[in-house]
DNA sequence: GGCCAGGTCCAAT
DNA sequence: ATTGGACATGGC
């Protein structure tokens, strides 16, 4: 038994394979979601979604149906050097996640790469998380704050230097640092969250932007380093803050709409003006 | 094999 | 207030 969702405006594919987000599997054109306790299946024909394992109202939240992506990508169009990235993935919409997997997949992707992320999210979730299954696909929740082995046992698991950090992250998530940050206004609650260890300003916009809905955070990493160094400041390096407040006056609450499509774009095009792509090393 | 990866932290200017 | 190197591991 299923439900069915009208999606109009989302793109299901460019949504989940972007880069946001790491708890989900890919099985011809449908796709398990993991996201806190709720395992559903979604799979996009058109503007319709077919769900199994979750409600209208949990979908609507998760895929943040309600946020009005015509006028977003209307607005964010009117400058010309974003249209390339928004031409690109329509219908991409910012995922609304759990706070605290949002927190550890971040600190996990510190001086990391996508699938080394989604692996060492997985392999957590494997060795703590509770089993759960939908159908005949089972899936691991990610394990609560409380739930964590010992830095030693996050080591041996392939975290390196992260696993000190998520330790002590788990710890502070247990005392209640994340049921607060709603409450507060961007800044203070940016302030708050870089007093987790590995938490600093990128990571800080990743965890307002993805699991908290503060669209106007913009995380600043190499390759939106690289894109907007290309796109906006001659090719002349600057520091990240002169970033953050160029994207913040030029796209205000949307630049984390911004952010995830020149993120997403950037990635696609490759290591453009950096380096050319290297010939042959040897005939 | 060295460089770099969805960075952060700490020490030394 | 800025800057360089260390930090684990892995992929190219």
């Amino acid at each position: 038994m299923s439900i069915r969702i009208q999606a109009p405006r989302f793109d299901l594919r460019h949504t989940l394979e972007c880069g946001q987000f790491f708890r989900w599997t890919r099985h011809g054109d449908a796709f398990h979601v993991q996201r806190g306790r709720r395992l559903f299946r979604v799979r996009q024909t058109g503007v319709t979604l077919d769900v199994q394992g979750a409600d209208r109202w949990f979908i609507r939240d998760f895929f943040s149906l309600d946020h009005d992506l015509a006028g977003i990508e209307h607005s964010l169009r009117r400058d010309p050097r974003l249209r390339p990235a928004l031409d690109a993935y329509p219908g991409l919409r910012l995922i609304r996640q759990d706070p605290w997997e949002c927190t550890a997949a971040f600190i996990i992707s510190i001086a990391s790469n996508i699938p080394r992320i989604t692996r060492n999210v997985a392999d957590i979730a494997r060795t703590w998380g509770r089993r759960i299954a939908l159908g005949d696909f089972t899936s691991n929740e990610f394990p609560r704050p409380g739930e964590f082995g010992s830095e030693e046992s996050l080591r041996r698991l392939r975290l390196g230097f992260r696993a000190r950090y998520l330790d002590r992250a788990a710890r502070l998530a247990e005392s209640g640092l994340l049921e607060e940050i709603p409450s507060l206004s961007c800044e203070d609650a940016r302030e708050a969250l870089m007093v987790i260890p590995g938490v600093a300003e990128k990571v800080a916009d990743c965890i307002l932007l993805f699991a908290f809905g503060r669209l106007e955070a913009f995380p600043v990493d190499t390759w939106i380093r690289r894109v907007m160094i290309d796109l906006y400041f001659h090719g002349r390096r600057v520091p990240d803050r002169a970033i953050r407040a160029f994207a913040s006056e030029r796209w205000g609450d949307l630049a984390g709409y911004a952010q995830q499509y020149l993120y997403t774009w950037s990635r696609a095009r490759g290591r453009v003006s950096v380096r050319a792509p290297r010939a042959a090393s040897r005939a």
